[in-house]
DNA sequence: GTCTTCATCTCGGAA
DNA sequence: TTCCGAGGTGAAGAC
């Protein structure tokens, strides 16, 4: 079977069910009222309430309450999950080694159980990345000005790794630094790390921020600390599956 | 009904269950063969494939794969849904106002919907974090060095805020940047971009990293900079709703 | 609303 | 493994 629910569960199917699902390599649902304690990297509790908890076969464990887009708690993948039964009470433990973390669930009432044995092959095709950007600047470096010649794309140096980096027209070397939406006091605190370092080595050297907008403090710093700025929108190329077979045949 | 659950259902009754649980502001889950379309700040596709999509009743809407922690897909709060037929096909449909976001679901078999109308109450109390390092310090200024006086928390100067303003004991003024994990060249260029517009107003401006441990390329680069470093641990402190009436009737 | 920063950030890539 | 930086980062707090 590849999907399974059972609504009101006893405890016997519980762990029934769970144990199927983990042998099936099923992502596991279920609705509880529960208490989580977590302890790891940071320590917390959370009183009952109900919420959404799900197990996937890589290890990730998820416990959503009924707001937000971020889990209240969670176990990365690679975790190992397990239930447990002690003093008549079920809980679900999730241990990570390094960081050695564990998460612990009090089920105090599941409302439903149910697992799906999920088959996926596709992968997520995204456009509008800032390595689009990189893309986009060698193939049209004019886009930052007349003459520009950018020469490497992820260039490790003394303290970073800059996004481009290039010559202008005058030869002076020239790094760019890359934010795919508006860039903040931390983008240009980057650059000028870079820019320093650089300096170090060779003189004149120009630090670019490309960026589709500046907040007012980057502005501020920026102009401060004798950086530029581009104006520069991340591309949204054709990226699906389709679309590239489609050219293929075009 | 708190919970309702229906295996393989029907077109109808897809959405007969769906419009009842968001009615009921209850937390929806589908288990579906789909395919996903995004469009907004990037613009993204994904293939056919079994995932688990949750709705909740503040707008999060999340699609996940059978790997990794974070959802494939995603709208965050605030977001509004809706479920439409067009030629005989179902889609959820997810749009964000501000900026502009679209997140389509195409439905090509449902396996399981269900929905929870979850209660809770509850909150997160979480200890081990940045802010208790702060609070740490101040009530044990030593911690730091003999004769350190904290005098400003989350103090906003020139060009960013300062975790830790204070002085030492020959009056010379000393920013703490506090870290809860290992600290990085972010952090060092953080603390260096604050040091460096204290020293447009005053003399005598020591920075001072604070963290559990520093990276290679942090030290190098605190190092040369002249910056400090203070090995510190964020505190994991008794914060439990019952542990703080503990203490009160203590 | 904008800005700034933290996060049990997660994730991928490279040395 | 550690290090480094991106992310449709999300979320909180301040203004």
């Amino acid at each position: 079977m590849k999907v399974e629910a059972k609504l009101d569960p006893t405890p016997e199917e519980i762990v029934d069910i769970f144990n199927r699902a983990l042998s099936k390599e099923a992502i596991v649902n279920i609705f509880a009222h529960c208490r989580v304690f977590y302890d790891g990297r940071a320590k917390s509790e959370l009183g009952p309430g109900d919420r959404v908890i799900i197990i996937k076969p890589d290890g990730s464990f998820l416990i959503h309450q009924k707001e937000k887009r971020e889990p209240v708690n969670w176990q990365p993948p690679g975790s190992s999950v397990g239930l447990e039964i002690k003093d008549g009470k079920l809980f679900l433990k999730s241990i990570r080694r390094k960081p050695r973390e564990i998460l612990e669930v009090e089920l105090l009432k599941v409302y439903l159980i149910s697992y799906f044995q999920a088959e996926d092959y596709e992968e997520l095709a995204l456009t509008g990345s800032e390595a689009e950007m990189a893309d986009l600047i060698f193939e049209n470096p004019s886009l930052i000005e007349e003459g520009f010649k950018p020469l490497f794309k992820e260039k490790p140096i003394k303290h970073g790794i800059v996004d481009v980096l290039g010559k202008d027209k005058d030869g002076n070397i020239v790094i760019l630094e890359l934010k795919r939406r508006r860039a903040d006091l931390h983008a240009v605190s980057q650059l000028k790390r870079y820019v320093e370092a650089m300096r170090e080595e060779y003189e004149n050297v120009r630090g670019i921020l490309v960026a589709p907008s500046l907040t007012s403090g980057a502005k501020k710093l920026l102009e401060k600390e004798g950086l530029e700025f581009r104006k520069l929108e991340p591309p949204k190329r054709e990226k699906s599956k389709r679309g590239i077979q489609k050219t293929l045949f075009d």
